[in-house]
DNA sequence: TCTTCTTACGCTCGGCGTAAGTATC
DNA sequence: GATACTTACGCCGAGCGTAAGAAGA
């Protein structure tokens, strides 16, 4: 279970190929076999098929354990080495595009900040691996409750606001003119999947405790306003925060039921020293704070 | 970065020892010794103060990374070898207290099954360490939401049930004979503090978005009975799914505000193969399945 | 001076590469 | 017979223990 065994493992199932993994990892195809025989014989499983090379069942459940495992290693390797590398004084702050907003564009100092713009799913990543020193990320919640992040690394949450949400529709809609609407009434529509720029619709569908919330049209990109306008121009519903203004020839309709809000949290490693305390501090009125990451997270 | 050495390191800080360490692990002082000067000269960071031994910022990090690492790749080997054990016929089932109900009693073959009642926490590495074939875990959540899990290997959870909640008072409480009761009416109250056999405070605190809920009497064993029994005592107020009936000398109040739910989940490693598949096919209405442990979780 | 961590040094064994072997397409 | 993984074998270095050294109580 040495992490260079599973390293190989994975590169191995990967590419399914061992030559290829070796060329990869720069070991020789010799090594790489070595490595898998010795994973295998340690826990006294085979876990590729060869000839094609693929994971057995075995083989895939060590792939679900070892993926995260390394990831969160390289992570934890890039925090302490990060830390060495001292404060840079320049700060870099990755946000999901749902999360750049005025208040939070206004606690930023003018200078000395980078700001990157980046799929919500990857702001955690890169805070642990050092690419941001402030992260600060979005999602659908109840009231009060906190952001479900993914678990790569000790990272401390602090909220930052909630904002309840609207459903952007074109104009024309048959709903378009209601003073609110409930979740429930929108299973059945089509709406627009954009899971960097907007919200996830596997979120709402948990929300709502249904499938349904079919895709229409997929948008991959970060940029709010394309989102805004694809649902003017009608190709799928959207639920947004209050605050993002609809694009011209559509509706934005407050979502009444159930109680949920768009949820924003600063995202930090550690304690924050130098700028980052700063912005922090700027960020965040009084405390909200949580730890998160961690088996004990709630205690 | 090897696990051997992180796993030294950890000892070390635990037992604030060099020789300690050694002692425990089975190496000579030298040996351990050297361990620690591989890790600080690989990260270039010191990680131990010395004499007393105590970590340093940069080691407190490390700990923070290593210990949930360490507890993975455990989870992980044990997860395997235990595939490799193959189905033994026999299941265990590792439930929280108040995960123990009439209705998943009854969905239980009556043979072959062992039934352990654990705090809810440790039932995520009673299933990665093979203790348990199979979980049930309880938690507050809004209506429809999954429950946050401690993130220890690849869980897969499903939905058992969910049960509105009610507050238990001792009779005599001003607020006995109210129909209902908010969250808010109780922030000032003196609070059981049971996180093993009841909900942990912590999160009534989020779900309220507020601190308060004081804890009166402290109760760290799993026995519902018990718990309720404090509370017909008057040693604290304490809140519990509406399936549990309250002691003599108290009521249960049902919480009407905010829309919270005390939700059950059944909690497996992998697919569920022989006995455990019926069991678990047993225990669930349709889906409502999603999977919990992985950064690619809400994908 | 005693305890505890560090450093020096030698040995062993793990793990890599080279090269020969084997199986599958 | 070509391609791709496995096995044999020798070499090097990582990492352990023994033992001597240094530093704090």
């Amino acid at each position: 279970m040495d992490p260079h065994l599973l390293r190989t493992f994975v590169t191995v199932a990967r590419l399914a190929s061992f030559s290829g993994a070796a060329r990869e990892l720069g070991y020789t195809q010799s090594a790489v076999s070595q490595h898998i025989a010795a994973l295998e014989g340690d826990l006294g499983l085979p876990l590729l098929a060869r000839r094609p090379v693929a994971p057995t069942r075995a083989g895939e459940r060590l792939l679900e354990h070892a993926r995260p495992l390394l990831l969160r290693l390289d992570a934890a390797r890039a925090d302490l080495t990060r830390m060495a590398a001292a404060p840079a004084g320049d700060l870099t702050l990755a946000a999901a595009p749902l999360a750049v907003h005025p208040d939070t564009l206004a606690a930023l100092p003018a200078t000395r900040v980078t700001l990157r713009v980046l799929p919500r799913d990857e702001i955690p990543a890169a805070l642990a691996a050092g690419t941001a020193d402030l992260g600060i990320v979005d999602g659908l919640a109840a009231p009060n409750d906190p952001l479900r992040l993914p678990d790569v690394a000790p990272l401390t949450a602090t909220r930052v606001a909630e904002a309840p949400l609207a459903v952007h529709l074109p104009a024309g809609h048959p709903l378009a003119h209601r003073p609110g609407l409930r979740l429930g009434d929108l299973i059945d529509a089509r709406w627009l999947d954009a899971p960097a720029a907007g919200l996830p619709l596997d979120r709402l569908r948990a929300a709502h405790g249904t499938p349904g919330f079919r895709p229409a049209l997929r948008y991959d990109g970060t940029d709010v306003r394309t989102l805004t306008a694809l649902a003017a121009a009608g190709h799928g519903l959207t639920l947004l925060p209050a605050t993002i203004p609809p694009a011209p020839g559509a509706t934005a309709v407050p979502l009444t039921e159930p109680r949920l809000v768009h949820r924003t949290e600063l995202l930090r490693t550690g304690e924050p020293a130098g700028p980052a305390a700063t912005v922090a501090a700027a960020l965040t009125t009084p405390p909200q704070s949580a730890r998160v990451g961690h088996p004990a997270r709630r205690g």
